[in-house]
This record gives structure tokens, C-alpha cells and sequence, in this order.
DNA sequence: CGAATAAATGCAACCCGGTTGCACCGTTTT
DNA sequence: AAAACGGTGCAACCGGGTTGCATTTATTCG
């Protein structure tokens, strides 16, 4: 198989790119929302649930995708822009409740609170749930 | 059984104030963090599930609660403060990923973003993940 | 090189939160 | 009092997520 950019992503993040790892980052890359499990099941039908599944535990604890909680029930999952990934890079997601996909909005940076003392901080989710223009048109 | 605040919530929002929508509106008063509907499953043991889900949703029609996804997997449920329930009255919260409890911190405002064109908002979702103060402690 | 070891994968089964269909029961209406 | 309606409990279901285990594939080491 040939080297392409998931395989710079894995191993920059020590992680090894069997070809399994490399359809998932492919199928991710290729997407222009935020996937789903389900959605990359559908994507992927040589691969296992359970494997896509740990694949992307993987790719979430070394920071190479990190997961969505959009409020449809269902974790999506997308690659990160930033080698970091940390809180700063994070960016704001919106959900729209017609047509039940997730966008994001790369732009908008999550805007930072300050916490009360004590309380740390790992991960911020800021989703806003709403109609997308293209199902506001369909009305 | 006493008229309480309970009644007067429902009331206002024109829901009728049965005796088993009393009892969940008591126990989610009583209670501090907002609670899932496998707890108050286990507070409100003359009650089923499927009786407890579907106060919840009424209540959530009716803006008498909201339900907020703290990242946890399961949809928590808190009590509305003000009247109207609008965006501007959303409040961040806070999941503590070793107790595993949400905190609502009712004074930190969710921070507005200008959505880009034809996006319109319901709803907005701000949850950050980190450690509580008591587990920072335990360590 | 080939055996021993470790890692990755597929399969099947499971868990659990959420949800629904349906029958029953209590309340309201006429 | 009968009919109509809403609320409730029960049981069953659904689907996303997760795990245990056996098998395959890759890696290490003699």
C-alpha cells in the first residue's frame, strides 16, 4: 500500500499504520462531516464493528481524531487539523435537527470560560443544535 | 397530596400535574447535579421507566426542564430556572471524567458566536470535561 | 530461518440507555 | 352511567457501544 498522508499522521503520533488503521484515516479524510461508527461500518464493509471501534479509540487517546458529541445520540469522530489538538484548537460543531448531520465550523473557535477555582479542565464540547441553510431552503 | 412548587412550574407551563409528574419534579428539586433517568429510576422506585421517560419529555416540551449531554453517554436532565428557558438562559456545565457527576455552574453563562449565514440556533450545548475539585483532592 | 511472543483482527455475544406497542385503569366529559 | 380520553405499567425491542475469546498476522529472538 502506499504511503500517504495517514500514514505521516499515524507515525508522527507512534502509532503503527496497519492496513486496517490506514482504511479508517482514509475514510475519514474522504468524509466532509464528521463520521460516525455506523457511518464508517457502512464505509468500510471489510472491517469489522469492533475493529473500526478500537481503531478509533486509538486514534482518540493519540490524539489523531477526537470524538464529537453533536447531541444525535451517536459519537462522531473527525480528524484533527493541528499536531496538537489541544483545547485551543478545539472548534465549534452544529447539528441540524432536519437533516441530522453535523457540521463544522473550523473557523469559529470555542469561546474560553474561566472555571471556578479548583475544577481543571480537558476538553471542551460546544455544539449548537439548529436547522442547516440547505433544510431551511427545503421548507 | 400538598400543592407545592412543583404544581405551580406545571401549571404555568400548562401541564397537568399528575401524581406521578409530581413526584418526578420533587425528586429532580431535591436533587443537586442533574440526573439521568437511570437515577431517578432508582430514586423513584414505584415508578417505570418508561412512565419516568416519558414525564421527561413532556417536561422537556414544555421547557419545565432541559436535557443536557454532558459527554457521559447518558442525557441528563435539570430543572429550568428561569421562566422562558431561552438560549440566553443556558448555563455552562461541568463533567468530572473519574466521579463521573455533572455540575452545573449556573453563574458562567454559555458564550455566544455569530453562527455563518442561513444557520439558525435551538439550542446550545457547552460542556467541558476535566476534574472535579474532590477528586483533584483524592489523588 | 523458525520457533516463541506479541499485536491486531473478526466473530459472536452482551450491556444498557432509550423507546415503543399495547392493554389496563383512572379521570373527565356528556 | 356510558363513552372517550389521557396516563401508566409491563414487556419487549432497538441500536450504539463494548468485551471475551479464538484466530490470524506481525515481530522478536535464539
Amino acid at each position: 500500500m502506499e504511503t500517504g498522508t495517514e500514514n505521516i499522521l499515524m507515525e508522527a503520533k507512534g502509532v503503527k499504520p496497519t492496513s486496517n488503521r490506514i482504511l479508517v484515516a482514509r475514510a475519514m479524510l474522504s468524509a466532509i462531516h464528521p463520521v460516525s461508527l455506523t457511518e464508517l461500518e457502512t464505509m468500510l464493509m471489510t472491517m469489522d464493528k469492533s475493529s473500526i471501534f478500537r481503531v478509533l479509540n486509538l486514534f482518540v487517546e493519540h490524539h489523531i481524531v477526537h470524538a464529537i458529541e453533536d447531541g444525535s445520540g451517536t459519537l462522531k469522530y473527525e480528524i484533527c487539523d493541528s499536531q496538537e489538538c489541544s483545547i485551543a484548537d478545539m472548534h465549534t460543531h452544529f447539528y441540524c435537527e432536519k437533516c441530522h448531520k453535523t457540521f463544522c465550523f473550523k473557523t469559529i473557535q470555542i469561546p474560553e470560560i474561566d472555571l471556578p477555582e479548583g475544577f481543571s479542565m480537558n476538553s471542551v464540547n460546544y455544539v449548537v443544535k439548529g436547522i442547516c441553510p440547505k433544510c431551511a431552503a427545503k421548507e
